[in-house]
DNA sequence: ATAATCTGTGCAAACCTTTGCCAAAGGATG
DNA sequence: CATCCTTTGGCAAAGGTTTGCACAGATTAT
């Protein structure tokens, strides 16, 4: 690692330039206020040179930095890859950097790494289901912050809104035939999986139909094939999963169990992001984790936005996973 | 978003503990320059006020920065979300915040990014399968940097050293019968692709069997997918992928052309990533890829590393996607 | 006793930029 | 010709930290 040369700074460009450093800096930063001929002459010692203003000194006296955070509890989600990379793409437009930090799920190191990036963010795309409502008021306090797929009043927000789709969903299911159904969980404290547990219930007692809920789970691909047993046993034609990587699980347990999807049983999804993966391909329901990263960030970058909670809407996509239960063929 | 309040300064410390800045500030980076009774009265006043030195004004004076930069063609491959994750984990227990940069493949957003970086970070990990060799080596005069699955003299680098694994993987076949096999070949730049298809290649050649080397793809499951007609028109028994995802991609497009994995065809991968969701069970390699993320950031923090290029030993994992031929019954 | 050495602390410069304020020059207006 | 305004550019402070140097007091050696 050979040491890198030093940078140029204003001091010489205004030097090679034979005007003042401010004059330099104006150039850049207030383009009206200096001369064209001027401007122009800067700008060419400025290439030149290579000059690029340090962030550091800019940052410093400005109080602000270009770069956001994204705090998340597991990165290996492809949920939140695809967020990350949206949010990536419209930040590199914008000429920030984005922190990314995996904090497994721990609250103490959501809280330090949150004072960590503080001074260097302009603020934080916080995504911790689990964190409680007053942790978040409290990181609030000390960064800008905008959460993803949780809603706190006051604290802007974009989540996405699968109601309705899983409603569409749990309708799709009857309408094929089901009359047992079963929901499997995600991470007990999730906010996310109460609002879908509470869709689904609401939903199938407005259908009269009978809505089993399983354990908790953690969330993991594992907890999906260990649900396989539990869902033979109650009996169910159906299952909606809190999402697709459990719904990925489980149709792999009840294949292990010598079940087939959807013939014996149908399973549904949720975010559509490991559709081409599995076989057969998950009914599903789009989670827009690209399109809530590139939100997030905009709103994190335009200080003028409000508060409010946005949601997106969901949409339900029909693939193989789902079908007639034996007891109802065509 | 409430204006968050001004934080306490080493100042506002040396104020209240009746010293000077220096004092302070030699109280948290030279600790032993400072008497214990000085040093106990700084600290306590420092926790009330909850002092954190600003990274803006450190960086500025020191010329380092507290953050290293994780540059990746693309950052939704399981491969880099595993080496992200683990890079993330070392590097927050050294404090080190850790920017991501998508870049879509593009060498004008790696040159791009890199300069970015550049001033915020140490160092920068550079995971750049098709950038020239000229182009990573006027990156590294930027800034310096550690090349993952790369390796350019004179730059340190951290690669999976897969070449005996996949040996093995192809004696494995050889043994089951298989006498006619395809190699499923990754990005064609790629300089691990070139790396693997000669490994297989040239063991093939050894061995005395037929090697057939497939149409370089962009290593999208959809190549994979696509590539199973022209498998089943080349009368192989047996196909080793460039990754897990080509893989998987291939097990699917079988599938739909009504054949099955393994008793029409074995398949392998490289990684070890996708494991848990594709069906059967990937016969693969390790890719080793938290291992590298680790390595890498150790490499970046320790200024003192050598500028060798080292290999990770992957290791052959089997599971349930290879098998004897047809013509081969046990 | 004095000189030499250590220890603990403070002063002030430096890092590089942004920006409020001021001055000079030139033009327009009366 | 005096006054005022506009345009352009410079000066210097500020932002929070690190660190070389100096200095005072205490301790040890002579």
């Amino acid at each position: 690692m050979t040491r890198q040369a030093r940078a140029a700074t204003l001091k010489d460009v205004a030097e090679a330039a034979e005007v003042s450093i401010s004059t330099v800096s104006r150039v850049f930063s207030s383009p009206g206020r200096i001369s064209p001929e001027t401007s122009r002459r800067v700008r060419e010692v400025a290439r030149r040179l290579r000059f690029t203003p340090n962030v550091m000194a800019r940052s410093l006296i400005t109080g602000t930095s270009p770069n956001i955070g994204l705090v998340v509890p597991d990165i290996s989600n492809p949920y939140m890859t695809s967020l990350l990379k949206a949010a990536q793409k419209v930040s590199r437009l914008h000429s920030t950097g984005v922190f990314v930090a995996d904090t497994d799920d721990s609250a103490d190191i959501e809280r330090q790494v949150c004072e960590q990036l503080a001074q260097q963010s302009r603020g934080v795309i916080l995504c911790a289901p689990r964190m409680s409502t007053s942790h978040i008021r409290e990181i609030s306090r000390i960064v800008p912050i905008v959460l993803v797929n949780r809603v706190v009043d006051g604290i802007p927000s974009f989540s996405t809104d699968s109601r309705a789709a899983m409603r569409e969903l749990l309708d799709d299911l009857v309408d094929q035939g089901h009359r047992r159904i079963a929901y499997l969980p995600g991470p007990a404290g999730s906010w996310a999986n109460k609002q879908r547990a509470r869709t689904v219930v609401d939903r199938a007692r407005a259908l009269g139909i009978d809505l089993v809920r399983l354990d908790p789970t953690t969330g993991m691909h594992a907890d999906g094939v260990a649900a396989a047993g539990k869902v033979l046993e109650l009996d169910v034609t159906a299952v909606m999963a809190f999402d697709d990587v459990l719904a990925a699980g489980l149709v792999e347990g009840l294949r292990r169990l010598g079940r087939s999807v959807p013939d014996d049983v149908s399973v549904t999804g949720h975010d559509d992001i490991l559709s081409e993966l599995v076989h057969p391909g998950l009914t599903t329901v789009t989670g827009q984790s690209a399109r809530i990263g590139q939100l997030a960030v905009a709103r994190l970058l335009d200080a003028s936005g409000s508060d409010e909670a946005v949601g997106v809407k969901a949409v339900v996509v029909r693939r193989s996973s789902t079908g007639r239960p034996r007891s109802h063929p065509a």
